[in-house]
DNA sequence: TCAAATTTGGACCCGTCGGTCCATCCCTTA
DNA sequence: TAAGGGATGGACCGACGGGTCCAAATTTGA
C-alpha cells in the first residue's frame, strides 16, 4: 500500500470513501461508522485518524465525489449541430443523475441540510448550478451564431435540463426504480432536443 | 378540546402532525420524539397512543399531508385556452413544490428510503406521478380537440412539468434559498407555457 | 536494521433517543 | 356526582452508536 511520507494512506482513504457511499446508499447516513470501517477493511480508529468526526466524513465525501460525477458535463465536445449537442448533453445529464452514487450523495446532503448547510450548498453549486451554467453558455453562443433564439439563455437552459430530468430525479431519490435503458435515455434526450429546437427556433 | 366519544382527540392529533413537520423541517427526522411532543403541547405518551412507533408517525404524516398539498393540482378549473391552462398548472405546481412542508416531507421520505420504502413510494405516487397523469390527460384532450399536437402526452407532460420545476426543487431540497416571488413564479409558468405551445403546436 | 509513525482491534465511556410504566389528573357522559 | 377512558409527565430502561484509549503489531523512511 503506497503511503506518502508523513501523510495518510491514500488507497485506504479511497477505500473509506467508497465504503461510505456504499453503506449510506444501503442503509442511509445514520448507518454506524463501524460498518463503514468493516466494509473498507479498515479499523474504526483509522477513519477517525483521517476524519475527525462523522460530519467531516460526510463533507469530504460530498466534496470529493461530486466532481467525478459532474466532470463529463464539463467536457465541451466537438461543436456539432445544436440539436445533436443538446441531445448529447441531455444524455450525459440524465446518465449522471441516475448514478446510484450521485443519488446517495444528494440524499445524504439533503438529510443533513439542517445540521450542515454548507455541504448541501456546495453540492448544489457543483451539480445543478454548474451544469446549467455550462449549458447556458452554449445556448448563448448558438444564439449569437444565429442558430437559435434564446433571449434568456439561463432560463432556456433550466427549461431544457428540466425537460430531460423532470420527475425522474425525484423518483430515483424516492427509491422508485425507473428501469431506464440506454436506449430510453437516448430517446428522451433526442426528443427533448427536438422539441427544444422548435420552441427556440430562430 | 372537542373529542369524539370513544375516539382519539382530533385536534391534538392535528397538532402532533403539525409539530412533526415543523420539527423535522428544522432539525431533520432524527429529531427526538420528545421535541415533537413539546411543540405539539402534548405528552410523549400521547403520541405513542396515537401512533405505535416513530415509523408510523412518519408514514401517517406523509400519507395525510401529501393530499393537502397536491389537492390544488387536481382541481381542473375552467377550461380556457391551453396556454392559460398550462400556465395556471405551472403556477400551482411550482407553488406547491416550494412549500416548506412538501420539501420536508420529501426530505423525510428520502432519508428513510432504505428503512421504509413504501412511504417513499406512496409519496411518489401521490405527488409527481399523480400530477403528471392529470396533466397528461389534459394534453390528450387538447390534442384530440386539435389545439395541440402531443403524440405522446405522458412524455409531453413530463417535459412541461420539468420545464417549470427544473433545478428548483433540488435547490430547495438542498436548502438553497431561491427567493422566488409570486411574480417570478407567474413569469416562469407563463414563459414555459408559451415555449411549450411552440414546441407542440399543431 | 532501527526508530517513528500508523494501523489494528477491542474494550470502554457516555450521551441520546425510542419506547414503556405508572400514579395522577381531567373531561365527558350518564 | 360517580365512573371510565384518555391524557399527563416524569421517572425509567435498554440499545445503539459516536468517539476515545491503549497496548501490540505493522509499515515506512532512513
Amino acid at each position: 500500500m503506497a503511503r506518502v511520507a508523513g501523510q495518510i494512506d491514500v488507497a485506504k482513504n479511497e477505500a473509506i470513501l467508497d465504503a461510505a457511499v456504499d453503506v449510506w446508499a444501503e442503509r442511509g447516513v445514520q448507518a454506524p461508522m463501524e460498518e463503514i470501517a468493516r466494509r473498507a477493511g479498515v479499523s474504526k480508529q483509522t477513519i477517525y485518524n483521517h476524519y475527525g468526526c462523522k460530519a467531516d466524513l460526510v463533507q469530504a465525501l460530498c466534496a470529493r465525489r461530486v466532481h467525478e460525477i459532474v466532470a463529463p458535463l464539463e467536457a465541451p465536445g466537438a461543436i456539432e449541430q445544436p440539436a445533436q449537442a443538446l441531445a448529447a448533453f441531455g444524455r450525459v445529464l440524465l446518465t449522471a443523475l441516475l448514478t446510484p452514487r450521485y443519488t446517495t450523495l444528494l440524499r445524504t446532503a439533503m438529510a443533513n441540510v439542517a445540521t450542515m448547510p454548507e455541504v448541501a450548498r456546495a453540492l448544489y453549486e457543483a451539480g445543478p448550478r454548474a451544469s446549467r451554467r455550462g449549458l447556458a453558455t452554449f445556448l448563448e453562443t448558438e444564439t449569437a451564431a444565429g442558430r437559435l433564439a434564446c433571449p434568456d439563455p439561463v432560463e432556456a437552459a433550466e427549461f431544457f435540463a428540466g425537460m430531460v430530468i423532470s420527475s425522474r430525479q425525484t423518483a430515483y431519490l424516492l427509491g422508485v426504480p425507473l428501469g431506464l435503458t440506454d436506449a430510453d435515455i437516448d430517446r428522451i434526450a433526442r426528443e427533448a432536443a427536438t422539441r427544444f429546437m422548435r420552441a427556440y427556433a430562430v
